[in-house]
DNA sequence: CTAATTTTAAACCGATTGGTTACAAATAAA
DNA sequence: TTTATTTGTAACCAATCGGTTTAAAATTAG
């Protein structure tokens, strides 16, 4: 991409915006999953044709990883912001575990889960960056728990680590169960009986 | 298929197994899922042409259904046989979550979890069938649970139901973390300590 | 204006997909 | 031995797969 004075690259300017469009494919993953998602399906919901699309992200492997990435990225900011410094430790630990409630309402569930289990086992690529992303998330949530307990709002005697893996295998099985096997109300009433045990 | 006098069916013998090749494709959509697994993939671990997989089982998808049905059923017989009836009832479902532990040992999680997850959203028929999986499954568990409330062995004033759901989730929490995100080790030991919170 | 650059559109590619057909081989019945 | 029945082999099928190429369109730079 050659600069310009003015700003604006030289050449044809797109018709597309690349957050959208990566917004896009995304969903469409989200929904489908990675094998049943076509070329066809991904240039119809993002409304690119495939040459650009290639050009743009690489193959479909590629798209994937980068729709993977910015489905994680939204995740890590959504769920920061419902943490408040003027809030107790544990308060917060009930929004974030309100927030994952909520996602469940919609029966896609989580593409990170829905990628666990599909592509994972037979996907090294795909396993090592869903890896780092469940060790952050373990280790953002026995963060919480080990201020929770030290303020005095989870009983002592628990190990924070753990609580904080009950608590990943129970987001986990949320994410799979809400596809039409649980109500959501059931599986939020759930989530709040876990935290309610540790008090 | 035509019946005869002397017990053998008439035309040319088969030279497969009806189980066992029941019992490969099921493992072929166990480690890879259902739309990672050609009809080539079947063809090679069942050793079977595609032309008799075609008429004994129907096509992929009722080759599917046919393994899931059959994996179901193992499942069953296999929890059945852990449950002992001289034991109490807490021992029981000790033993129970125990061979969903050992299950988890191997990285291929759980076929019912592996399909609800790629597959209930966007088939119908695939996801009625788990319906009635997780349906029996959840009242089996909650049937074990209220056995074991009325022999004392768990707390009063939880509600079996609710227990039963804990349990449903965190076994398909399990099956989806086996998959190279969690040692099985801690796995077991959550469940151990999910149960252990209720006495 | 011309040249350089970039994007879009659509034709095109070989490989693979799930699925079918035609026919030879093997057996039981008559 | 002939006929009916069933299985196995392999060729075959159209459709779709992910991916590439080519050429026209749209823009900036000079």
């Amino acid at each position: 991409m050659v600069k310009t004075l003015t700003g604006r690259p030289v050449g044809r300017p797109r018709e597309f915006d690349e957050e959208q469009v990566l917004s896009a494919a995304m969903e469409a993953f989200w929904r489908k999953g990675y094998e049943a998602t076509s070329l066809a399906d991904l240039t119809e919901c993002t409304r690119m044709n495939k040459a650009s699309l290639y050009r743009v992200f690489g193959d479909k492997h590629q798209l994937f990883m980068a729709a993977l990435n910015n489905y994680s990225d939204i995740e890590f900011r959504e769920t920061t912001a419902v943490i408040s410094e003027s809030a107790t430790p544990l308060t917060n630990l009930r929004a974030v575990v309100q927030k994952v409630s909520e996602d469940a309402g919609s029966d896609k569930g989580c593409l990170v889960i829905n990628s666990m289990v599909e592509l994972a086992p037979h996907d090294p690529e795909v396993k090592q960056l869903l890896q780092g992303f469940a060790t952050h998330r373990l280790q953002a949530l026995q963060g919480m728990i080990t201020q929770a307990q030290a303020a005095g709002e989870i009983r002592p005697g628990l190990e924070p680590y753990r609580l904080a893996v009950a608590l990943m295998i129970a987001f986990a099985g949320s994410a799979t169960m809400i596809k039409g096997f649980m109500p959501g109300a059931q599986i939020e009433e759930n989530l709040k009986d876990l935290i309610d045990s540790w008090t």
